[in-house]
DNA sequence: CAACGTATTGCAACCGGTTGCAGTGTGTTC
DNA sequence: GAACACACTGCAACCGGTTGCAATACGTTG
């Protein structure tokens, strides 16, 4: 069995409030016995019990982590930033992976069976109503790259995503293609209606321009390559702003498997810069999303509703903007 | 506050021993009491505290995942089966990110702290001291993609890296090439040896063929880009052996870069067979490693390990196969 | 030297459950 | 109808800590 206050007390010949003292910051113990007890405990090599005493101060210092895509490559740079952001505040990550089950019930309540401190929804895909599902039941809450609603009801980091779409349509107009196409992912996914919400409007606000629109069913490669050729076989547009990059990929590979040279006969721009983005042999045309600051601010977020749990709900924006590579012709 | 025993107890009218059983598998209530408590607890919207029953029973069905490399896209497809597999039986991922922190004493120490009930190292870099480590602090521990030594001292899930390094080389030769290299991953880890090893027996075995061989310094893109740059200014050899598919997409991005057209001046077989090596417009020939078969295996010893924590330490090895795609000549 | 303020200390109750044990009630058996 | 086995049930102690409170110790002050 391992070694407990008990122990500890008995070795260094004190009651177990001392021992208990002398592991938490700020608490009265004279330098006498805060070193006997650090002598006795080294020696038996203790290692106080953070769950045992998380049932007392009501703080286990653990941070749910859900998110529903574990496949696409974003999720490397968003798992290793949150991971050592949480890590460095002391903070323990807990994940939760909704691959099958997107019913916030089941997690909310493992979650809660473990007294978690907060919980980050890590998910563009997710409906506002996930994260609010925490709220609802107490649990402090931030939904990272979710949507910015005028009212929101849980705090929200992440970017503009109509800005994004708007952004996209100018630089492919900018770009000289005339012919645009959406390739969005999931439809039901708010960032997804957002996106082409701003899409739309530069669309049709400019003369000349014209666009049509679809959706892959999830953010993968195999999604992006298969509404491309569906594209393609209809009648392909001169240039496509993808849902994000993984999907531009798919969608490169397949107009590139059609005989398509990109970026002439048809660019494309995706969302995100993930980090193969930048691969020489990939070298894709994206709108950056600034990740790690995006993932700082829902820490600091979390951290400040540990110490107050009802803050007001607020909804950060971060900027995003058009990194130029390969996949669209030179203006 | 949160809802407890007492209050459940309360409510339906009976002690707090009767709530306890009721949720517990096996005890002896009767089916009147636990309709009572059931009812009286989903009014109230009862959690049990995982964290205080791990008190008494000695378990949390916390498992820590700690791993060293969150860059490598083949950690998508690991942290999703891991997460998946450890869920589907009930168990809990405590994620521990090592990028900074080498050495085992602080993550043991952390993870004893939250009194997981096992421990799966995930990563084919870390010496193999760094799992014992946890064993010796009675830590149960699975050590996946780890190396397999002879006499292991804790549980090893993996594959067979010498075997490997011989499949590589053997399949190089098959296809043409003469003039081989090994462009490894970190030099102190025993993967890259163990494949390093297995690549020289079948070279020296075959007449006419020669080799030459150096490292990365992690496995990254960029590492495998500027590795194959330098090779390239020393004169390149005909075909190269990286030590995994990032570093194989770095370097082919590298070779293409030069001018070399790949897989006719230039052959590339890579290692792990991830998602993107499948990728049309990568079309990576490698080595699959049966990651689903190691991750299921891993987790099934950890539940076993569960049980009897003193199991004698075995080593499981799963068998690799090259699949061909576009990075090496047709034979 | 007595009175007093402050810093330490230990006691004991509590956090939310679990569980050995003894007591109760029921149904069986003869 | 008495003796007995067995299924339930609650009491109380315990898991490993924390913390309010009262007791003690100590150095100061007048």
């Amino acid at each position: 069995m391992a070694i407990t206050l008990k122990d500890v007390a008995l070795r260094a010949g004190v009651s177990r409030s001392a021992v208990s003292r002398t592991f938490t910051e700020g608490a009265s113990v004279s330098d006498a016995t805060r070193k006997k007890v650090r002598k006795a405990a080294s020696e038996l090599g203790y290692r106080p019990n953070a769950l045992a005493s998380s049932l007392t101060t009501g703080r286990t210092k653990l941070i749910g982590l859900v998110s529903d895509n574990f496949r696409n490559p974003i999720f490397l740079e968003v798992f290793d930033l949150f991971t050592r952001g949480l890590q460095e505040r002391g903070l323990r990550p807990l994940l939760v992976n909704l691959s099958e089950q997107k019913d916030p019930g089941q997690s909310l309540q493992m979650l809660q069976t473990y007294s978690v401190d907060a919980v980050i929804v890590a998910s563009s895909t997710l409906p506002p109503s996930f994260a609010e599902a925490f709220r609802d039941a107490g649990v402090p809450v931030v939904n990272s790259f979710g949507r910015h609603t005028t009212s929101p009801n849980v705090h929200v980091v992440g970017i503009d995503n109509v800005e994004c779409g708007r952004m996209a349509a100018r630089s492919l107009i900018d770009h000289g293609y005339r012919k645009l196409a959406f390739l969005g992912g999931p439809k039901e996914a708010t960032s997804t209606q957002d996106r082409l919400a701003g899409f739309l409007e530069i669309v049709r606000a400019t003369s000349g321009v014209s666009q049509t629109h679809s959706f892959a069913a999830q953010y993968s490669f195999e999604a992006g390559f298969a509404e491309m050729q569906n594209c393609i076989t209809n009648g392909p547009a001169e240039a496509y702003f993808c849902g994000d990059d993984v999907l531009s990929i798919g969608a490169l590979s397949a107009a590139q498997a059609a005989g398509l040279t990109v970026p002439d006969q048809l660019g494309i721009i995706g969302l995100n810069d993930m980090e193969m983005a930048g691969w020489t042999n990939i070298a894709l045309t994206t709108i950056h999303q600034p990740i790690r600051q995006i993932i700082t601010s829902s820490i600091e977020l979390v951290t400040a509703m540990l110490n107050d749990p009802t803050r007001y709900p607020e909804a950060r924006l971060f900027p995003c903007h058009v990194v130029e590579r390969g996949t669209l012709r030179p203006i």
